[in-house]
DNA sequence: TAGATTGTTAATCGATTAACAATC
DNA sequence: TAGATTGTTAATCGATTAACAATC
């Protein structure tokens, strides 16, 4: 909430990177770890940990180095893991359930409450999410009666910019896209993108350079 | 093949989505686009298209821009997408098929031979996407008698991990990750991950500043 | 030809790394 | 206390933007 601006988005990027080997140190019991140590185990500068760290706070005790479960739980905060959030699902193809029943089942706090789909009578419900497929032309007055952080998208790219207004007038904030285009939101909202055709196309580049 | 250096991630990052933009236009049934424009349309600058583009080719003509349909070919060949590849996925869960016929779908030129999974017969065969399930006990010699050019990887970090020297030795040479962990390859290989957790945080970082 | 727009060099900006004084 | 390691400033490096001559 607090320290706004100044944090680039290439340090938020990294954050939860950081926040991954930290929650596996600590599975190993490790308790205290310098930025040295962790620079080699990540591929990073030790230098460069200090300076992302610091843009947040001095989690760090000099002489002594970082305490993994402190440091784990503030990173946990700044990336806002310490609340609750009200997902629902839009579109409820392969893609859409793989992803709702992922964070279902992989990450507290992030409730999936509803998937909608222009055809729900089409895709049956699996026993073990228990979250029900609601018709699209429900998502409007289901807003406005749940109060939804965060959507996610999971339909063709002109559903999907189509989805923007009504979501905004449901008081949605957060967009988790995973459609093949851009979405124009309000600067009060936020997108982040998945675009998995993106990412399979940076592979093959790489594959022959 | 040509260009190896010199080309930096962040630009490699960008052309897909100028593949994007260059493809809507196409469909648009537009045919000349000036950088000035597409920068509009992007939500880049007009320099930066021009100076990515230059690094791979002069594909503009002065005075009158460029031509969309050769620049999207064009991009097409830097991206490697004028050849085929064969790839299998290893998981059979829920995300691991909804990716894999994700791509069976989507992407002509990258082909879906084969999942792999520690119970195949716990996952039933969709008949729409007609590819077999085979024991990962099998992975082994299914590549020394098939070339695989990328694996796509959705199981857990652990086994993620494990699967490394097998794919290794069995010649492939590209991975798509999909498991919560980064893995260590020979510098003749590639790894281009997705890791669906770490965006799901920076989503929650960025709601909440 | 005149106008438009690229290709490319130079200037600026931001991010990463190095260095070291502060301090546990 | 001495040794270790942070927090933080300064130096370097790389990426983005601006500018403009080349040229279609």
């Amino acid at each position: 909430m607090l320290d706004n601006k100044g944090i680039s988005k290439a340090v938020i990027n990294r954050m939860p990177r950081y926040y991954r080997y930290l929650g596996s140190l600590m599975e190993q019991g490790i308790v205290r770890i310098s930025s040295a140590d962790l620079s080699r185990q990540m591929n990073v500068t030790a230098s460069q940990i200090r300076q992302d760290l610091n843009l947040f706070g001095g989690f760090g005790q000099q002489g002594y180095g970082y305490n993994v479960g402190h440091l784990y739980t503030e990173i946990g905060k700044i990336l806002g893991l310490d609340r609750e959030y009200h997902l629902i699902v839009i579109g409820a193809g392969r893609l859409a359930r793989a992803v709702g029943s992922y964070v279902g089942f992989q990450k507290r706090g992030f409730r999936v409450k509803a998937y909608f789909d222009r055809n729900p009578e089409k895709h049956t419900l699996n026993r073990e999410d228990e979250v029900p497929i609601h018709s699209l032309d429900e998502l409007e007055s289901y807003l406005k009666d749940n109060r939804i952080d965060i959507a996610v998208i999971a339909v063709p790219a002109e559903a999907a910019r189509l989805l923007v207004p009504v979501l905004d007038r449901g008081g949605v904030r957060g967009i988790w896209n995973f459609a093949h285009t851009d979405l124009d939101v309000p600067a009060y909202m936020t997108v982040q993108s998945v675009h998995l055709s993106e990412s399979l196309m940076q592979l093959s580049y790489k594959l022959n350079h």
